[in-house]
DNA sequence: CAGTGGTCTAGACCACGCT
DNA sequence: GCGTGGTCTAGACCACTGG
């Protein structure tokens, strides 16, 4: 019977939309269930769920088994400032409490940082043996930090050392280690210069698992490639963050 | 009768999804259709047609009416530096060829730079108030600009000016207007630093249409604030990119 | 025109959260 | 327990693309 009109999922999705901007439905709150948008608009349990499924796919509704569909809370992303360094500094001379430079953005912010680290050894994916311009089975130490915020994860580091530039130093240990003027700095290896790339674009299957990623948020993909003084790449630190709970900011002087 | 397995549209997703990386199925090449894969899998139609709704979710596929599944295209994305300042400096003295930080940068990646541009006086939005620290009522300057590449929409980017700062200069006039240190320094408003912020987001509708973006992309929503020694705020640069066209990248000072 | 995906129906069973 | 969304089936008709 329906024609040339616009589809009937659009249509309902449209009045969700609607109801959802004018504030009818606010944030946190459910909307109508599925069941009853279908006998109103008298279609298919179906058709309403690619309605719903839709506004979720823009970032307005949450959902899941038995809690029906909620207007998503939106919530003031975290700042990440990639021009300030080492503010370990800043914090006393105990080493116990010395934190690397994103720790103390976030306490900063007044929020609780953590992280887990593991380290292990492997063969580098591509993209990280072109930045390091290592030679194919070079192997690489990486750093994995899983970096949490008040118990939501925040983001995933992974860092990648040239092997024989870390064998036998305190990197290659899984805890929090921090230094004066950086962890390359104190193993004789300080870093002059750093190249950032950033990146955005939908997350992984096991992103979204492992970020506890919600529908329609893209993640940035920060890459930082640290030179020595003479060119060297010494590191390359490649982070996933999803856009919905950080930003990026950079000071530049012109 | 399946049970604690995973959903078999997962399976599905990833059996697909595998041969996608491996590259078994190639950039632009059709995947196996609905029919087959149901037919092969022993499921419906409509649950394949989920498998491959969450790949196209996640930017690897595309498809349409009678087109069938492809593999999305992947060209690099465009780099856009931006710790480089005023590259027309490097270009001559002749202020006709003179060009822009950032079509200086396309062309030295062999691209074919266009910018259309106009201005107009309006209110600003509250964020750029904000950074402007404007008073109520206080109008801006607007250069609205749409820089395009080999044809194809790259960037919507809008730059904000207290009205007072730039009544009767170069800067109302709608053309692309060049000078050496910048043009803010050309009429004696020199920026000595800037804070850029770094968000990633689904595009708007509008947005789509205007910069022709595929589904599932997102966007890298970049604000630069530029200001004078003395701390001033000159200026909020509002740019849009579609992040399948667009890297960023930063050179930083440790 | 044959084959593709886009839309839609009318059922079903299950897992989960709440009260 | 009851209502919610999550998964799934077995059909159907349509619109569009491509050879």
């Amino acid at each position: 019977m329906p024609n040339d009109e616009r589809p009937l999922y659009e249509q309902i999705a449209d009045e969700v939309r609607r109801k959802i901007e004018t504030g009818e439905f606010k944030p946190g709150a459910p909307v109508t269930p599925e069941m009853e948008l279908a006998a109103r608009h008298g279609v298919s349990r179906q058709t309403v769920r690619v309605a719903l499924k839709q506004l979720a796919d823009e970032g307005l509704l949450t959902s899941g088994k038995g809690r029906g569909h909620r207007v998503r809370d939106t919530h003031t992303p975290l700042q990440w400032r990639l021009t300030q360094f080492e503010a370990s500094e800043h914090r006393g001379d105990n080493p116990e409490t010395a934190v690397d430079a994103w720790a103390a953005d976030v306490a900063a912010q007044g929020r609780e940082p953590h992280q887990e680290i593991s380290v292990s050894l492997a063969l580098p994916p591509p993209r990280v043996a072109d930045r390091l311009r290592l030679e194919p089975g070079d192997t690489v130490v990486v750093r994995h930090r899983v970096r949490s915020v008040d118990g939501i994860p925040y983001q995933l580091s992974d860092s990648y050392f040239p092997e024989p530039l870390v064998r036998g130093t305190p990197l290659m240990e899984p805890r929090d280690v921090t230094a004066p003027g950086g962890l390359l700095h104190a193993i004789g290896h300080p870093q002059a210069e750093f190249l950032d790339e950033i990146f955005a674009r939908m997350p992984s299957r096991a992103e979204t698992d492992r970020l506890r990623i919600p529908g329609a948020t893209p993640v940035i993909e920060h890459i930082r490639t640290g030179y020595a003084a003479d060119g060297a790449p010494l590191r390359v630190m490649v982070t996933i963050v999803p856009a919905d709970r950080h930003s990026l900011a950079y000071q530049v002087r012109a």
